[in-house]
RNA sequence: GCCCCGAUAGUUCAGUGGAUAGAACGAACGCCUCCUAAGCGUUAGACGAAGGUUCGAUUCCUUCUCGGGGCGCCA
């Protein structure tokens, strides 16, 4: 949606020479200059000239008319001053009629995507660094379907490996182990493991056991895992995660792609075993340019396969789903790993998924050490950010019933975190305060919320139907009106970005300007005491729209606009 | 040692070559007979260092410093 579109013709009027896309509408940096402007870089390379020249010649040259009360040229910059409540009443309207679609540009329209992520290791409970891949996955997730694509989240479920092994070992030694055991009991099994060399042999070989399909081996490491895995699901779908297919890593243990990658590999030159017996890639034949990490190894020296090799055999069976974009969500520890599987799966001409990586989450005082126990678990997060809420919620909604009122504190404790944790760069370290996460003020998922409660005050004050009609004489046009809507008319270009990025957190920033924005027009602007019936309903119109464009970027961020807070 | 990320107010984050670098928290002061004070207003406060490219650099390049991650039988 470009509100600004019929301003493109009068320009390419006078200036033949360009064509639209030479024409670009952005917000002057205050109000008093202009409603909008146009910045003359591009048009002044086409054009051969100083930018500021062709401004001030655009300036008097452009017939824009009657929508156009001024068009003043400043430095490189066309300002010009509009008949708002034309271009507020497109506005308003677009939004109204977008519905909860409003925003979409709908670029996946028949495009089926593969998207993996979360796949924690089945131990303990998730710390909230864990819990930025779910995060980001199912927001994700959530745009690439907001933007009409087919999506199937896929969870790796990390069934195998020494660490499990040694937990299977422990849980025959303890008894009842259930989930809120099972953090002590691994932080013991590794411990154990590092000083009993007994204890980590068994390990290993209970995980050959598990390789060669010994049906009690197996039925041990399906009951543990499926525990952890249980008690996990549980606290991600707090977050409101959602997965459509668990894979299992135990299916890719020999696998009969894996003999066909070998063939690839060793036709390459690739492969060899080592003085030790193991089996290992040499990835400087496949173009890698450094020595360190130039070995990749698939197969220990007992026959036992590495973690790797059953991957490889994962990405080729999630590429063979067909789908036109397949993607994962990686922690930056994963980087060079990626980088080697895909180098390894090139050996056979086999396209590689596109990873989408994250940093980690560090704490105020340094980095999270689950054996220092010096974590956040997500529940526990949860589980205080939803109490400090709910004394807030019983405060403030005393004629709601408890559990509607227990519903929204965990709306607003889940904000909290989403919010917290989405708004930062994927690329960046999150530094997380709990103080601050539990605060709920300032720049929080909860405030954007608030927002959204105040909105929904308005509208069920008002009682009747908002009219998604917009009428010709629409009577809105102040400052804080203008601020507000052209932001709400940005949201599908931010959509478009954030997608191209494969990241929401340009959403998360967008629905706290338009939250600041409301606030301004809040207190600026009386909606049902305004001075007209007509204004009153355009204002009422108004508030409809910001809601509605906040409840879609805070769908996309996997947040609940609550109608009460 | 080598490779990949990052560095913006006291703090946590925005800012994908262009106008006076924006918020929030914290600090100080002020605002609830007025649609929810989880709010608003005012004040003070920043581009790690040095070079380069450009009409113009927080943004691109180089080096350095600091922080995060990684570098052959963990997953």
């Amino acid at each position: 949606m470009n509100p600004f579109e019929s301003l493109v013709a009068p320009v390419l009027q006078a200036f033949p020479e360009l064509d639209a896309n030479d024409i670009t509408f952005t917000p002057p940096p205050n109000l008093d200059l202009g409603d909008v402007t146009i910045p003359m870089f591009p048009v002044a390379r086409k054009l051969k000239n100083a930018p500021a020249k062709i401004a001030a010649q655009a300036a008097k040259k452009v017939s824009f008319g009657p929508e156009v009360s001024a068009a003043e040229a400043a430095g490189p910059y066309l300002n010009l001053r509009l008949d708002r409540a034309a271009f507020a009443r497109r506005i308003v309207s677009a939004v109204l009629s977008g519905g909860d679609a409003f925003g979409s540009n709908r670029s996946g329209a028949g495009k089926r995507v593969v998207l993996e992520h979360t796949s924690i290791n089945p131990n303990a409970s998730p710390h909230v660094g864990r819990a930025r891949n779910a995060m980001i996955g199912d927001s994700l997730a959530r745009l690439l379907r907001f933007e009409a694509h087919e999506v199937e989240v896929h969870y790796y479920v990390n069934d195998m490996g020494r660490q499990i092994g040694l937990l299977v070992l422990i849980a025959d030694q303890l008894q009842n182990l259930d989930f809120d055991g099972v953090l002590d009991a691994y932080v013991e099994a590794n411990e154990r493991a590092r000083e009993d060399e007994a204890f980590a042999a068994e390990g290993y070989a209970l995980l050959a056991k598990m390789e060669e399909g010994d049906p009690d081996t197996r039925a041990r490491f399906r009951a543990v895992t499926d525990l952890c895995l249980e008690g996990q699901l549980a606290v991600l779908a707090r977050l409101g995660a959602t997965y459509d297919v668990f894979d299992r890593e135990s299916k890719y243990v020999r696998d009969p792609r894996q003999e066909r990658l070998l063939e690839a590999l060793r036709a390459r030159d690739a492969v060899f075993t080592d003085e030790k017996q193991r089996l290992v890639v040499d990835l400087s034949k496949l173009g890698y340019p450094r020595e360190e990490g130039r070995y990749f190894v698939l197969m220990r020296a007992n026959g036992s396969s590495m973690y790797g090799f059953r991957d490889l055999a994962y990405a080729m069976d999630k590429q063979e789903l067909g789908a036109d974009m397949n993607l994962m969500v990686l922690g930056e520890d994963h980087k060079l790993y990626a980088q080697q599987l895909a180098l390894i799966l090139g050996a056979m001409d086999h396209p590689a998924p596109e990873s989408v990586y994250y940093s980690y989450i560090l704490l105020k005082d340094g980095k999270m050490s689950t054996r220092k126990g010096k974590v956040v678990l997500l529940s526990d997060f949860l589980d205080q950010a939803s109490e400090l809420a709910r004394e807030r919620v019983a405060e403030q909604c005393r004629d709601l019933p408890p559990g509607e009122q227990q519903a929204i504190a965990e709306q607003v404790a889940v904000a909290a975190i989403r919010f917290a944790v989405l708004r930062v760069t994927p690329n960046k370290n999150v530094i997380f305060d709990m103080d601050q996460a539990l605060s709920f003020s300032g720049d929080t998922g909860p405030y954007v919320q608030y927002s959204c409660a105040r909105i929904n005050s308005i509208l069920r004050k008002y009682g009747g139907e908002v009219s998604a009609v917009v009428p010709e004489d629409f009577p809105a046009g102040s400052t804080a009106e203008w601020a507000l809507l052209t932001a709400l008319a940005n949201f599908p270009n931010v959509v478009a970005g954030a997608l191209q990025q494969r990241s929401c957190s340009t959403i998360a920033v967008h629905a706290l300007d338009v939250a600041h924005l409301f606030t301004t027009f809040y207190h600026d602007c009386p909606v049902l005491k305004a001075e007209t019936p007509a204004l009153v309903e355009a204002r009422l119109q108004i508030c409809k729209a910001t809601l509605q464009t906040l409840k879609n970027a805070l769908h996309i961020l996997g947040i609940e606009a609550p109608e009460r807070m």
